[in-house]
DNA sequence: GGTTGATATGCAATTTTATGCATATTAAAC
DNA sequence: GTTTAATATGCATAAAATTGCATATCAACC
């Protein structure tokens, strides 16, 4: 399972609740594998039970109590066997872009106005992208190894949301004439 | 269900059997929309329970039977609803960039490998767009409506695939060095 | 005569994801 | 004092996707 791996990902850096876990996946790890907060729980309970990760419960005063989880050792040791083992790629899957088959046999307008939704939440996307990469990765030759990784994932981010708004100009230019 | 609205498109243009059409999903469409056969034969069957589409047993000789499906009236009223209604927004799911954030901690020279195998996956399927369009789509600008649609989808695959080549190349030259 | 590969369809079980519901504390705003 | 928002965790169910079978015809090859 791809999740408890992303989890144990995230908690390599440190030691999170399940709370906080939900809300890396909203941003940063979670621009490149989302889950929701009832995945998370649940995945965290059997990573629990299976040793990959240990719990601390914390008391909190001002806020709900919480449990921190962190990565056991046999927890690393299951993360490293998955990054070398064999990784699948994901074919894509994207509504609007089957949609646009449909173009001609409904309003043009509607599905215009979804191009340009789409566009807005690129936009808001690549400025989220921007502003990470410019607080912590300006100066990508000298990052550690370690960081690399991340920076070069953040990249991907970038590059992926860029080549997509290109697209729905493109797109809502040929449309529109 | 959007598997059954991608299947219904993919009936738009012809009358095709589940077979054939998981072969339109292996390329074309499943560029945009993937599934398996066995849930290809699945949705067909609720679709057909659902008068969405009909269905005809052709006897074949040479080879197995088969069963046609076509769009009904009552199928392409709900195509074009589905169309019109709310788009969602998949999140990526991509393992490499996930196990991109873990490098450092493993093997470099493996993770280099998984970034050219996966280069090498993007290449080869550029090479089958840009022969879908050198074929069909040279002249977008006088393309009827219906044509541009397509047209602009396999644009996404080919924008969005040329960029993951460019990051796999970029991720290349600054791990190796 | 036997294997391989393309054609053709499907069930069953499992895993993963999504959706809806449920609960509880505290701070801040109105 | 009541609503709203943030913090915090989770169950139960439903929908969707994956994986492992299972079957059958016919052509081509060895």
């Amino acid at each position: 399972m791809s999740l408890s791996h992303a989890i144990m990902t995230a908690l390599l850096d440190e030691d999170l609740s399940g709370y906080e876990l939900a809300k890396r996946f909203d941003v940063s790890l979670g621009f490149f594998w989302s889950a929701s907060h009832q995945q998370i729980y649940k995945a965290l309970k059997q990573l629990h039970e299976s040793a990959l990760v240990s719990a601390k419960d914390i008391d909190q005063q001002g806020k709900p109590n919480k449990r921190i989880y962190a990565l056991t050792d046999s927890g690393r040791k299951d993360l490293d066997t998955w990054v070398l083992g064999e990784t699948r790629t994901k074919p894509a899957k994207d509504e609007l872009l089957v949609k646009m088959y449909n173009i001609g046999r409904s309003d043009l307008d509607q599905i215009v106005a979804k191009i340009e939704v789409r566009r807005g939440e690129h936009v808001l996307k690549l400025a989220l992208f921007r502003k990470i990469e410019s607080r912590q990765y300006l100066d990508p030759e000298n990052l550690p190894l370690r960081k690399k990784g991340v920076y070069l994932a953040l990249q991907a981010g970038i590059l992926q949301t860029e080549t997509s708004i290109r697209w729905c100009d493109d797109s809502l230019s040929l449309l529109k004439r």
